[in-house]
RNA sequence: CGGGAUGUAGCGCAGCUUGGUAGCGCACUUCGUUCGGGACGAAGGGGCCGCAGGUUCGAAUCCUGUCAUCCCGACCA
């Protein structure tokens, strides 16, 4: 290709839009435009990264038997219904785009394809005979983001390869898991990227154990906690750890303390000496679901330590089961007491005995409390907490006391902090590291099967659920990390295995008749030994077209430019060195044998030539 | 959805306070010089000043509404 016929428009000033690194080198060196909020145009240079991407993915789905399919896109609400998933997927901030066809029919746009793929498995796998399967697809998905940002890392129309894997039994499933583990690393890897594992939260798809892919990198949205050793890693979301030990509170009888605004924990300590960690807070949420009534929460945690959102989320679906899918957990706010007709609460000094009282004249929610209370506030012998009245706590305070209503199970609901000890290991403590999340993979269980009878016969001749997982990668944002995690303050350094072209020619001066044939004869050779090749024949001056290579990033730059003449030109490798002088006859080979070996010797030639 | 900000040429921005025929740099076109790290000179082209109302003799500028984009937060496989 040349860079006269390239559509390649670079710029020279930062695009405003544009906040971390990745996306404003991927906007300056003209890789994408956007088109509207969090949607993107892949300019050819993009698209090019892209299909290398995609085709390292589809090479090691091969290997390990997955098969690509391609699902619609448009998908009916019925199936989401029989999931349980629209509701949750729609309703209020719904992340489904979602619209009625001129029948007035709901449907939406896949975020992603467990009910279509489940039901084809319904309709298509009747035998164990059949199974295992693993199917996958590469394909654009839609997810209506509240805050779309940062270029195509949280974009809402993205490229993801999906797969999905139908079992007989557990046990190959998770076998199935464990390949499709390797298969990921090895993708990572070649990618040129470095990924670690790290346990997550298996969210609203639902399932059991998931691992979680993340590209480190200080522009990511989430937070690794992980051992100095790397044997625990996990997202804040899901990490568990040792809290800090609790400062005793002195042994006292329980006694009443005026606290006259002061309604923080901070307050409090600063006020009567008092650690945190000797004292409970109590929060009041309100949970939303997709059916029935609003559930007024109070969750109990220590006074040191804060709620991680994900935990309760999961803590609360497991235990309100007749409602549909938590949809919604706000704060409740003295104002929304007043709608539902409830007395005002003393907000500041509430305690974990709150009464259901309280709730019992609610015009649409619960009239009781859904009472939670995190492992370490329980643990507490003693402690001080609210006492339910305006400017009064209570100090030494115990559960027994507190009565029946305020005991209740203990559960891990706290945030695991850099700096907490590590579970399995208590010796190590946690670090953190930021990381952006390229790959998902979940063991799924029979959720989406069950509730969509996809049932398969045993050999036995049983009917029974088929075992699933499920497995995505971000093409598009793994691409976008791949620039976030090299690049230098000159452009992109891509590695070989999925830059937009392996070598480029530049021309130094596009007047110097001999130069050209040199640069045209290189470019034919390359060409000829299957090098992806660019050629800058633009009629510019040198130092521009060094800029753009730079920017650009391909990782080989030829200079056909003085030693032309002597049959000699230079050689930059974008990823460091110093340049190389080598006749012009021979470059080709040279080139060749470079490029294979960096390509890590397993993409094969099929995106090769220029047409 | 709450808080903040910004919409003026393809990109980056000034002009708005104090209303009077829309500017700068880069990019683009032509000519000349230059030619290995974003050249120089000359001459050009390109804007319904986000959109809709209003005030005014007159609105990029003032007022109202609206849409869009970005940032922080909430939220988010």
């Amino acid at each position: 290709m040349r860079s006269s016929r390239l559509l390649l428009v670079t710029l020279r000033d930062e695009p405003a839009e544009a906040e971390i690194v990745s996306h404003r080198l991927l906007l300056r060196a003209g890789f994408i435009r956007r088109v509207s909020a969090g949607v993107y145009a892949y300019l050819p240079l993009m698209w090019r990264v892209l299909r290398k991407v995609s085709a390292i993915v589809r090479q090691e789905m091969e290997t390990i038997g997955a098969l690509e399919a391609l699902l619609p896109q448009l998908q009916p609400a019925e199936l989401w219904q029989r999931s349980g998933r629209w509701a949750g997927y729609t309703a209020g901030e719904g992340i489904m785009f979602h619209l009625q066809d001129r029948q007035g029919r709901e449907m939406g746009l896949g975020p992603t394809h467990e009910e279509v793929v489940t039901a084809l498995a319904a309709d298509l796998l009747r035998s164990y005979r059949q199974l295992p399967v693993c199917v996958y697809q590469i394909q654009s998905k839609f997810r209506d983001e509240i805050r779309p940002r940062f270029g195509l890392m949280r974009a809402r129309e993205f490229i993801m390869k999906d797969g999905y894997s139908f079992h007989a039994d557990e046990a190959c499933l998770r076998r199935a898991y464990a390949e499709m583990d390797g298969a990921y690393r090895r993708i990572f890897q070649r990618c040129g990227l470095r990924a670690v594992a790290v346990e997550a939260d298996s969210g609203a798809i639902g399932g059991s154990a998931s691992q979680e892919f993340m590209v480190t990198a200080e522009a990511g949205e989430d937070l690794i906690l992980a051992t100095p050793d790397g044997r625990y890693a996990a997202n804040q979301e899901r990490a568990v750890s040792l809290a800090p030990e609790a400062v005793p509170l002195p042994p006292q009888p329980c006694r009443e303390l005026s606290t006259p605004g002061q309604e923080t924990i901070d307050d409090l300590c600063e006020a009567h000496g008092f650690h945190p960690s000797q004292i409970v807070k109590v929060l009041l949420l309100l949970a939303r679901f997709a059916e029935g009534a609003p559930q007024p929460v109070l969750v109990s945690l220590r006074g040191d330590q804060q709620l991680n959102a994900v935990k309760l989320a999961n803590a609360l679906q497991a235990r309100v089961n007749d409602r549909g899918a938590l949809l919604q957990v706000m704060p409740i706010e003295a104002e929304a007491l007043g709608k539902e007709d409830l007395e005002p609460l003393p907000f500041g000094s509430l305690g974990p005995h709150l009464e259901d009282d309280q709730f019992a004249g609610a015009r649409s929610w619960t009239p009781r409390l859904l009472r939670l209370t995190d492992a370490t506030a329980s643990a507490l012998p003693s402690f001080v907490c609210g006492a339910n009245r305006p400017g009064v706590h209570l100090v030494g305070a115990t559960w027994q006391e507190l009565g029946p209503t305020a005991a209740t199970e203990a559960l891990d609901l706290r945030e695991a902090q850099a700096g907490d000890r590590c579970v399995a290991d208590p010796s190590q403590r946690l670090e953190a590291a930021r990381g952006i999340e390229v790959g998902h993979i979940f063991q799924l269980g029979r959720k989406y099967s069950e509730a969509l009878g996809a049932t398969f016969t045993t050999e036995q001749g049983e009917e029974q659920a088929l075992w699933m997982g499920c497995y995505g990668i971000g093409v598009s944002r793994l691409a976008q990390a791949a620039v976030e995690q090299l690049h230098d303050a000159q452009g992109i350094r891509w590695p070989v295995s999925i830059a937009p072209f392996e070598v480029i020619i530049v021309i130094a001066n596009i007047q110097d008749a001999t130069q050209v044939t040199v640069a045209e004869a290189l470019y034919e050779n390359l060409r000829g030994l299957g090098v992806e090749t660019l050629l800058d024949d633009r009629p510019e001056r040198a130092g521009v077209k060094f800029k753009d290579a730079d920017l650009v990033g391909i990782p080989f730059r030829v200079v056909v430019g003085r030693g032309a003449a002597a049959g000699e030109v230079e050689v930059v490798c974008r990823h460091g060195g110093d340049p190389e002088t080598l006749a012009a006859a021979a470059a080709g080979d040279w080139l060749r044998e470079r490029v294979r070996r960096e390509r890590s010797g397993l993409l094969d030639d099929s995106l090769g030539g220029d047409p």
